[in-house]
RNA sequence: GGAGAGGUGGCCGAGCUGGCUGAAGGCGCACGCCUGCUAAGCGUGUAAGGGGCUAAAACCCCUUCGAGGGUUCGAAUCCCUCCCUCUCCGCCA
């Protein structure tokens, strides 16, 4: 959500952000709603100035014992008046209020104007795809082969775009989980926790899911509940209507939870395979940071999540996302893409954004500055540390040797028992 | 599922026989004074949102005591509905 003021002072950076963004939206429109709004909100101030003088006249009168009738019949009318005026008044402010929700976040100036992914700019790459002297194959065939991953059963206990990992798969999936977190937790401070997979509606509004997009969550039948679509939610939630000191910014929270997306509007793309599902698993990094240095804190959080994939010794490279393909509530976003040999592509594995206060603001998360200044919204950013799932995609596809096997990364044998290796038997 | 208690400012906590309560008191915080030894004492100040005026302030005004509605000239205070938290019983882990 935006700052109002900002919007009737800079309605052209408004308009260039939706444009950027092409995001089809009548702005006119709601300037308009706002100018009738401060018309009306004059007529009602007035009137209830009049009220409230007139009415302490009118205590004052019954006080000495007088009958004050003639003015209380007078203010009478006025109450009318002011009644018929605040319904008007709240029907424009709730049409303002629906389309602030519905307004995104402004690209700040490093996002690179475009319309699609191809218009991504890459910004670094690390480690080098690996030379392969037979034609890798892709992880739907080598994972069921090396009896890991189970598409047919998952479709069979739920449907499509669900995954069964059994054996090797589900230890190595809760072995990068652990991985993951033990490097968040002791290498980058950040604090572990545990949220609830399930929030509410508020929850939902604060991060940007509502209202906007409630047809990629998954909710829940007569409950006002939503299963989180990433651990964003209910983390970032976690300081919703709080007000932080200063001097504990940043916060760094991590968070290892499922997370379920409806993948609506995306079908056959990426039908086989774990790349997509409605269910996966994923490491999330939440930060807290105040405003002033949000923005070095973003390339912190990148340095966070790409320290994983080197350590795995995973083949990366980090884009910006342009504005076209930038997240609603974002004001920058770095995509971390891992190299995946069965697609000979680099595919998303990791989001780090900086929401600056766009999130704040809806979630009102405020800190207190310590001179006795007023309270700002904090900044809120989060990035994947990374998408597990995809994680073991790229252990898989990366690591597969000529006999069919998988070699495991140094450093996640500890992980596994002493396993270095993954074949069939 | 049954019974009860409660939701007030950054926090705690009064008020709840309707007007003088944006809200006592305390804590915390800020500034100042005093003092000087790892501290205390004293004083002053300290909500948010919106509208007007303004270059911006100062200033004036309106709203806000969980949410929404009602009664009333006027509601934190009375009535109704809903949400949430806590305690006890039952139930399940």
């Amino acid at each position: 959500m935006l700052d109002l003021k900002f919007m009737q002072r800079q309605p052209d950076v408004i308009r260039d952000a939706l444009n950027a963004r092409a995001v089809d939206l009548d702005f006119d429109h709601f300037l308009a709603l706002d100018a009738k709004r401060k018309a009306l909100v004059q007529q009602v101030e007035d009137l209830r100035h009049e009220r409230n003088h007139a009415s302490t006249q009118v205590a004052e009168l019954t006080r000495k014992g007088q009958v004050a009738s003639s003015l209380i019949s007078r203010l009478s009318a006025v109450s009318e008046r002011i009644k018929e005026l605040d319904v008007q008044r709240k029907e424009i402010e709730q049409e303002m209020d629906a389309l602030r929700l519905s307004i995104p976040n402004i690209p700040h100036p490093d996002v690179p104007i475009g319309a699609t992914d191809e218009d991504n700019l890459e910004v670094k790459t690390w480690g080098t795809p690996p030379a392969f002297d037979f034609s890798p194959r892709a992880h739907w065939d080598l994972g069921p082969q090396l009896g890991g991953l189970d598409f047919e059963r998952a479709a069979k206990i739920t449907g499509s775009r669900f995954a069964l990992a059994w054996g090797w798969a589900a230890r190595l999936e809760r072995a990068l989980i652990s991985f993951m977190l033990d490097i968040q937790t002791t290498e980058n401070g950040y604090l572990e926790v545990l949220p609830p997979f399930i929030v509410n509606e508020q929850s939902m509004q604060g991060t940007g899911q509502l209202p906007k997009f409630k047809d990629d969550l998954f909710k829940l039948e007569d409950w006002p509940y939503y299963l989180i679509p990433t651990a964003e939610v209910p983390v970032t939630n976690i300081h919703r209507d709080e007000i932080l000191s200063e001097d504990e910014l940043p916060l760094g929270y991590t968070a290892f939870t499922p997370c379920f997306r409806s993948e609506a509007g995306s079908y056959g793309k990426d039908a086989k395979g774990l790349i997509r599902q409605h269910q996966f698993n994923k490491v999330e990094l939440v930060r807290f940071a105040h405003p002033d240095t949000s923005y070095e804190q973003l390339e912190l959080l990148l340095g966070h999540a790409e320290v994983v994939l080197q350590r795995l010794g995973l083949p990366y490279r980090v884009v910006t996302l342009c504005t076209g393909d930038l997240g609603f509530s974002a004001a920058k976003t770095y995509d971390i893409e891992v190299w995946l040999p069965g697609q000979s592509a680099y595919r998303e594995i990791s989001s780090c954004s900086n929401f600056e206060d766009f999130q704040a603001r809806r979630a009102n998360i405020r800190f207190q500055p310590a001179k006795g200044k007023r309270k700002e919204f904090v900044h809120t950013l989060n990035g994947s540390g990374l998408a597990v799932g995809r994680t073991l995609v790229a252990i898989i596809e990366n690591f597969q040797q000529p006999d069919g096997s998988i070699r495991l990364p140094d450093a996640l044998i500890p992980y596994m028992g002493g396993q270095t290796s993954i074949s069939k038997e």
